[in-house]
DNA sequence: TTATATGCAAATGATTTGCGTAGTC
DNA sequence: GACTACGCAAATCATTTGCATATAA
């Protein structure tokens, strides 16, 4: 745990916007000036894998990265992009019916919403 | 309605594996030899857009591009990559719940499944 | 000390774009 | 004939990696 992992980590949980590597990087750096982008991406990769944070592959091109482990699913943008939570049950029900039919075997599932936020409500 | 945006088409509703841009691109070459990449890309892009074909954003570094557009959702082999449809109720009874607690216009949803493949688990 | 992580810069992979030519309507 | 699309190659963007040095356990 080196103090590049542990100030990732710390900035990470102390954001709910679901940052992207870039923008952890940027907020790293405040602390860290002399940290590279590299290890960041190094860190947050080694992070999601011990189950400390999670990796989000939602829509557009840049990964997204989330301080909280619990399940839950996110709501984003359509017009600028962002990225807020849902609190909501894991689907259980639906994969089990799926569990029926399916010849995969259902590990798990991600369900991601599309809307338009308040902000951007507002400014329309 | 070029000779290319119709073979790109056509090999898209013909397959049902939702290839890459690069696997369509492999396709369409067997016939057009002289295809570009760009094109290809440039192609589904515009046929997306019209409504002729889907852009999925799935899990994974690559975009996947379906030609079926009516509303369905996929399952995601964690082994291999490969994609199968899953067929299943729009959520829209999850969606209005959310409507009722979500600061968000909710505009719509998009639900993953995640598993093995019946090769993979032969495989195994 | 000894493995592991870092900073830097270069490499990779997917996708996009500029430009001059060719094809479609 | 005018507009749009094409092929090609170079550019871009996010992410990954090799390597020599620095840090943590």
């Amino acid at each position: 745990m080196t103090q590049q992992r542990r100030v990732i980590l710390e900035e990470l949980q102390k954001l709910d916007s679901h940052p992207t590597a870039d923008e952890v990087y940027e907020r790293a750096r405040r602390r860290l000036p002399r940290i590279s982008l590299g290890t960041v991406y190094r860190n947050l990769e080694i992070l999601s894998e011990c189950g400390l944070i999670q990796k989000l592959e939602l829509g557009g091109t840049q990964k997204r990265f989330d301080g909280r482990v619990e399940n839950h699913c996110h709501v984003r943008c359509i017009r600028c992009g962002c990225i807020s939570d849902v609190p909501m049950a894991p689907l259980t029900t639906i994969e089990n019916r799926l569990r029926g039919t399916s010849d995969y075997e259902i590990i798990g599932s991600r369900l991601e919403f599309i809307g338009v936020c308040p902000q951007c409500k507002k400014e329309h």
